[in-house]
This record gives structure tokens, C-alpha cells and sequence, in this order.
DNA sequence: CCCCAAACCTACACCCTGTAGGTAGATCGA
DNA sequence: TCGATCTACCTACAGGGTGTAGGTTTGGGG
């Protein structure tokens, strides 16, 4: 019997592979097991179960959303920034749909400070520098981007916008639109 | 051996009780047998499996926000009726996690359109009565409020705003206030 | 009073999780 | 080159969830 050679960061991206591909409900170690030709127990010798390979998988679908914003970001600032990183989370949501939804399952604290929550923090700031909005007001308009963008492709996922027209993609721009229109005239 | 007389929506109830107490994903017709005391076949009698049960689940919770919202609105307009509306969502994430959990779950197109759907719909376009939005943005406005709010209130409760100070609470109101102050300054 | 439909049961097959303990392949020192 | 050892992967199993088939009990209507 030839031996896979499996890693626990090969296994993660299975499993990556097969949220986008499956859902993320269909991410357990047997089908991990399976997409490498091996038997789920010897998926435990790489990993600490089913908790684990979910965490991986949120750990790495938050570092790559956070490396994609800040490529789209490069270069722009005030409404440009804006769009820039909204839509990069959109287009991984509709590439990536399984490590979208990993994304949103919660972290320990240990795990959101090690991984890439600070970066996306960051970055969420860097937007506002296009703006005029007072220090103290950052996180509370940090916050609101956040929920905004998170809301919007959270529900435009689930279906929510598919029943009234027009389509959802007629809104997004709209979404991006109404959001610089706030932080320009940041209500103190 | 008594008989229970379950009924569907009976155990329902005692889902949703679970989802709240336990998790959404504690909610299994395993754990409803056992919470009324009887086999897991039995229940199969009365739902359509897991599935079934947890869109009932799902269309009760939407029931039941609506219904609040509802109430939370009368005889309000403007900042009133929208700080009503989205005070009455983050009261019921508050009170029952596990079927705020629940109504965000996907629906089919039939169950969309026959459950509470469309009253949660025609809450937010009472909002906008309050506010100076051309009916040809109604469909946006709306989508932006309601991705603003499941946004910031799933964001809370996955605790994504939990390492960074102030609590998240704090940001509420001021969330509320951008909302509004966006539909006040509406840009067209 | 009896009968029968519904309510609930047992038993089973199947899948996923996770542990215990065994086997085989790679590697390193002599 | 040959063993010793390490470890990657295995089999076997216990436990729990889903869902089906088919049996038994209960209680209300004729």
C-alpha cells in the first residue's frame, strides 16, 4: 500500500476544495478520508478532528480574503479603496463559496489574534483614510463596513435577494455607493 | 406505555427550544425524541427527517421576528420605526440565538414566498415611508437595511467584534444613526 | 364491544466521529 | 547491506445520528 504523504496543510486544502465544491455541511473527515484515497482514522495523526480541519479551513479562508483586499486595495484610496475592497470579498464569496461560509464561523480568541483578523482590521481602517472621519468614531465605522459588506453577501448567498427584482447584482453598486456616501458625510 | 401526542408543530417548539438552549447545530430529531421522550422512528411519523425539521425551525423564527417588528413599529415613523425595527431583530438574537440562527438559513422558493417573507419585505418598505427614497430605490434601500442589520447582529453574535474595544453595543446606536442619517441624505 | 387507524415501538442498515492497537514502509546507523 | 526504529497508514470497534420496514399497543367510532 503506497503511502499518501498527506500534511495537515494538504488535508485543509481538500477540504477547502470540497466546501467550495459541496458545501461546507459536507466538510467532515470521512469525506476528507475519501477525496485522498485513505481511512478516516488516518486523517487523526495529522489532525485534532472535525473542530480542527473547520478551524484550518476559516484560518485559511480568512488569510487569503485578507490577501486579496489588500492587492485590490494597492494603489487606491477614498471611494476607489472602498469598492476595491468590498468587491474583492464578493468576488472570493461567488469563487469561494464553502471558504466564504468557513469564514464566518467564530474563532477563539487565541485563534481571531494569531490569524489574519488584525489584517482585515487594518485594512478596514486604511479605507477610512480616504475619509473624514474622527479617530474615535473608527471602530463604530469599522464595524459598519464590516456588517454592511458581510450582510450583504451573507444574504445575497442564502438566496434572501432572489425573490424581488431587480437582481441582486443591481444593488451591490448601489451598497458601495451608499457607503461612501456615509463616510463622506460621517454623521458626528 | 403513555402516548405523547406529538404534534408537528409541538416538536417544533421544542426544536427551537433546543436550537436556543443547546445550538442550531445541537437540533436533530435525535435530540427532539429524547426532549419529549420518545424513540426517534416516532418522530419520523410527523416530520420529513432533519431537513423538514429544521425549516420549520426557520419559517417560525421568521414568523416571530416579524410579528416583533411588527409590533415594535406601531405607530412609529422615521428614526423611530427604524430604530424599533432593528431593535426588535437584536432583541430576539438576544433572547433566542439559536432561531435567529435559524432564520438564515436558506428557504426554497415556495417556502420564501409562503412564510413571513414577504411581511418582513413590507416592514422595511414602511420604513422608507418615513424618509424621502424614490420608490424606484425602494428595492436597494431595502437591501441595504436589512444586510446592515443581519450583518452587524450575526458579526455580534459570532463575536467578530469582541477584541477590539468598545463592546459592540456601543456601536449600536451609532449603526442605527448612519442608517438613518443615509436614508435622510439618500443619494440619487 | 370490537375494530382499526394512528401512534409508538423494535430492529436494522448506513454514515460520521474518534480511539486502540496492529502492520508495513522508509530511514538511519553499523 | 542489514537490522532497528519510527511513523504513516491500517483494521476493528464503540457511540451516536438518519432514515426505513414492519410489529404492537391504544383509544375513539361504529
Amino acid at each position: 500500500m503506497p503511502r499518501a504523504g498527506l500534511t495537515p496543510d494538504q488535508l485543509v486544502v481538500v477540504a477547502a476544495a470540497l466546501a467550495d465544491r459541496d458545501g461546507l455541511d459536507q466538510v467532515t473527515v470521512s469525506a476528507v478520508a475519501r477525496q485522498v484515497g485513505v481511512k478516516p482514522a488516518s486523517v487523526y495523526a495529522h489532525l485534532d478532528g472535525a473542530d480542527d480541519l473547520l478551524r484550518r479551513v476559516t484560518q485559511l479562508a480568512l488569510r487569503e480574503m485578507a490577501e486579496r483586499a489588500a492587492d485590490a486595495m494597492a494603489g487606491r484610496s477614498g471611494r476607489d479603496a472602498l469598492e476595491a475592497w468590498a468587491t474583492a470579498f464578493r468576488t472570493y464569496a461567488f469563487a469561494h463559496p464553502g471558504r466564504y461560509a468557513a469564514s464566518h464561523r467564530p474563532l477563539g480568541r487565541q485563534d481571531a489574534l494569531a490569524g489574519a483578523g488584525p489584517r482585515h482590521t487594518s485594512l478596514s481602517v486604511a479605507i477610512l483614510r480616504g475619509y473624514d472621519v474622527p479617530e474615535r468614531d473608527h471602530v463604530h465605522a469599522v464595524r459598519l463596513l464590516g456588517a454592511t459588506i458581510h450582510g450583504f453577501l451573507d444574504l445575497e448567498a442564502a438566496g434572501s435577494f432572489d425573490h424581488s427584482a431587480p437582481p441582486a447584482a443591481d444593488s451591490w453598486p448601489r451598497t458601495i455607493d451608499a457607503l461612501d456616501a456615509l463616510l463622506r458625510g460621517w454623521p458626528s
